[in-house]
DNA sequence: AGAGTTTATGACAATTGTTGTCACCATTAT
DNA sequence: ATAATGGTGACAACAATTGTCATAAACTCT
């Protein structure tokens, strides 16, 4: 390697490590210690602010915080950079303390003028929508430190049945569909549940002394696999059929993804086990399927939708 | 000057001045023009994307890459910036040509260590999540492009009733739920139209001359702005009450923002003008909202309700 | 106090890289 | 045709880089 692409390369692994020692690097890029210290000198020159302590535990050090070397982002890359901070603005509520809107202000400033005219171009041709809902989130930042930092959480929940003290270790967050919800493992229920967040009416880290579990391997992504089973005779077996628009419509609910089967001529069916306490939301979403959606199984569903159906037909 | 140091110069030169020829390097650095030569076969070699051309009014080009000054992120600001990116992952197509991901993974690499340990820990804890869709968007980029220069195109679109060829202009595109739609002026209808990037099978630049509106002051923002008044008889006033529950179901379809009201207590009401051969599909949405929402006006759109109705019913 | 760790610097020789020059080619606009 | 421009190869003079070794200084921990 090149002396120069070596500089380059140590002026990247510098600013990763805040922190290293001469050897760790000679080993790393295969040069002696000698060659490094010269390599780091020169880096020095070149502006990079280094700070070294010598003696056990000192070492070298990055000073001048968070500067970003420069980045060679392709104009393709700044643009989408630049959108994908843009759609952030659609959130009223983040889980970050700083505004988005500053990053992006710097980012747009510091970009040269012809890119600049492109993204201006751009801003009003390109979007990524979130519906804008008036719900409040004012604890995502508690539940994503309760999340990271493995705390246990107690929150004042509102479901539609009334308000009730949940105690929680909160697994992460998440947004859709402009609400955020946060998935949890909840004390009292003893498995993992998801609370929305705009029904949270307070949030305290717990005192009480219970004792955080080990989340550190469950997170969004594999957080069902740690789902108890659920108790016998609690669930349903759910049929339907689909016809191609409503199998258009049911590929944008999340969380029918693994009951949705597809077939080659667009139609499809849905298949899986549901929850018997999720019924009445069931006849709710298949009569806005319309004539998408045929449900075969089960009978208590089919029996809920036709009760729903007369009951607004009467309203009219 | 060492070469190392002429090098990065080089690079900052060379993105400065997008176009250069050799000779006038090899005098500003003050070495032969064999050298510079070589400099530049080097910097390629490091991944600046240069070009060059030969004969009279020949010389060397950057292509795309730019390289951004050295920026002082705060922790959060960085942060934000990589949720913004990591949240475009949801989206399988994107009317930038180049993958998000490559600047992500440049960002995350030149970020310091303990930002990118706090990365590491939330990537798995907070997501903005997207309804993945099936649907293929193979056009955005053209689309994009005519919006962008104002450029007539020609598309098939298959909507539910079939395949037609429109010919349109496009005012520019946006995400909504997981699907990509372009508001476009429509020649043939003569008036702007929201178009489903999915439902359009093909899309070329139109070469029968057909003159493009300038829609420069035209935009996703202010687009409704523009739209022509509908023939006299063609629009229904729309009434109906929410309640709560209705409200926030409501509140998540943006084609309703502006008839949208909403009381203290949460509850509300919709009113506004609506097309006629929106009949269908709205008939169908306020089945859908069940009980949160009683139509009151107009009344064909209670016929309608009660026809859907009566044959779901039917169908049980 | 002493052992151990770490950065810092200098000297030197072997090796490796860089540079300019020159000759020549290919392409292209005029 | 001519001139402008990039592209390549060879080569020798020169310059830089590198590893090794020696030595020093600052600091921590026992």
């Amino acid at each position: 390697m090149s002396k120069s692409k070596r500089l380059l390369d140590l002026m990247m692994t510098v600013n990763r490590k805040r922190k290293f020692k001469v050897q760790e690097l000679a080993d790393e890029f295969g040069v002696s210690k000698r060659t490094i210290l010269r390599d780091l000198q020169e880096l020095s020159e070149l502006g990079v602010p280094l700070y070294s302590e010598v003696g056990p535990h000192g070492g070298y050090q990055v000073l001048n915080e968070r500067i970003l070397p420069p980045i060679a982002f392709t104009e393709e890359e700044a643009v989408a950079i630049f959108f994908a901070c843009h759609a952030l603005r659609h959130y009223s509520y983040l889980p970050f303390e700083a505004e988005s809107s500053s990053a992006l202000s710097k980012f747009y400033y510091y970009m040269s003028g012809d890119i600049r005219d492109r993204i201006d171009q751009m801003k009003n041709r390109v979007d990524f929508v979130t519906p804008r809902r008036q719900n409040e989130f004012p604890y995502l930042s508690i539940l994503l430190d309760g999340a990271l930092n493995q705390k246990v959480i107690l929150i004042d929940y509102g479901s539609r049945e009334g308000a009730a003290c949940r105690k929680i270790q909160p697994v992460g967050i998440y947004a859709s569909n402009g609400l955020w919800y946060c998935p949890a493992y909840c004390f009292l229920r003893q498995d993992y549940r998801v609370f929305r967040c705009d029904r949270i009416h307070s949030a305290v880290y717990d005192n009480s002394g219970t004792e955080p579990l080990d989340l550190r391997e469950v997170h969004l992504e594999n957080r069902e696999l740690f789902q108890q089973e659920e108790q016998g005779g609690a669930r349903l077996r759910l049929q339907a059929e689909l016809t191609q628009a409503g199998v258009q419509q049911c590929e944008a609910e999340l969380w029918l993804a693994s009951k949705l089967h597809i077939r080659d001529n667009g139609s499809g069916w849905l298949e899986g086990e549901v929850p018997r306490y999720d019924l009445p939301f069931l006849a709710q979403f298949f009569i806005g399927l319309g004539k998408g959606a045929t449900v075969k199984h089960p009978q208590e569903l089919i029996d809920e939708m036709k009760r729903r159906l007369t009951e607004l037909l009467s309203r009219y």
